[in-house]
DNA sequence: ACGGCCATGTAACTGGTTACATGATTAC
DNA sequence: GTAATCATGTAACCAGTTACATGGCCGT
């Protein structure tokens, strides 16, 4: 049960609607945690029924009401209880190394079209990940931004898409040492 | 619905019992497609239903019997199918990272210390995955070994291993640069 | 005697995916 | 007019986790 986590860290540093924390996922925190839009409205409504999040109404001209949710201080203590939990193994799901386990004499050219394609996906994530770093910088060097330590707003989904920009690079350098040896 | 297609990878390079997958899925699948034994007796009790795998069983003296399943001409069909499907995007989920998401001035140490915690994983991880590299190499350089081409068996899984590996030396370099700025 | 390994399974539950439904607004 | 964006939800299904059950063999 870790979505409920992912959700109130994503609401912990500001307070958004179902819809904009689905928004968020897709941009940050759906590199390390994945989520549909239905499962983050679902997770919502437990996180309310249990005193987790408050939700107020915020009545719009031209569109849509919605509910915008923001972490209660017992959210907040169910928060820091999980952060001094151990951690749970990390999960990696990745279809391309399924099938790169099962290369053999005949299916080679297909696995190596799967590399390729993996490649690519990599790399439009990878501009992706550093379009919204240099956002994020906002002209500052890295180094003026990491300077402002651990209290800084921005430091921690900083260092969380640091881990997503190298993660991406090593499967462009990983694709590129395997299609050199066929495909 | 892909770990199917991890069960026939796997049973493609080597017939074996629901107990022996479990146990290589442990060691090396893990990485990218972990499952628990009790998911992947069901998952054998699907393929054969299906046709995709067929068992036989093998008495043994002093040991329990055994259902040993060989993928069927359908499981290869239906596996070389999977591969020239596009991939689906890699999915990763890691406590971590979302500890990481919600740092904040006063939870600074907490964090701290669960990245302390996932740098000693990952180091953990990475020796048992450098052990079974050495074993699979037996002798041999690595030059020697990937010079054997795409037919070659235990290529896959060992550029499956290699990808592990420098997933995790990774997590580790990330972790020291992230230590270093508060902790 | 006790724990660990071999070997397979059932049952109940929680988490995640897919499909469908609604409806106004804005940009091309 | 057509697609994208904002905004929320229901329902059905599939995948994954946790707990429990069985039972002999092997090593210390």
């Amino acid at each position: 049960m870790a979505l409920k986590h992912a959700v109130l860290a994503s609401l912990s540093g500001e307070e958004s609607s179902g819809y904009g924390l689905s928004k968020r996922f897709d941009v940050s925190v759906a590199n390390f945690w994945p989520a549909s839009a239905q499962q983050i409205y679902r997770e919502l409504d437990r996180l309310e029924r249990d005193g987790l999040v408050k939700a107020r109404t915020v009545r719009q001209a031209k569109r849509p009401d919605k509910r915008v949710f923001r972490v209660t201080p017992a959210g907040r203590a169910e928060l820091d209880d999980f952060i001094r939990k151990d951690n749970k193994p990390t999960v990696i799901r990745d279809d391309l190394l399924v099938k790169i386990a099962s290369l053999n004499e005949t299916n080679a050219p297909d696995v190596a079209a799967a590399v390729g394609q993996a490649a690519e996906a990599s790399k439009a994530k990878l501009a992706t990940y550093e379009q919204l770093q240099s956002a994020i910088l906002a002209g500052r060097s890295e180094e003026d931004f990491l300077a402002t330590g651990p209290g800084s707003p921005g430091l921690g989904p900083y260092l969380a898409l640091k881990r997503g920009i190298s993660f991406e690079e090593e499967n462009i350098r990983w694709t590129r040492e395997v299609l050199a040896l066929f495909g």
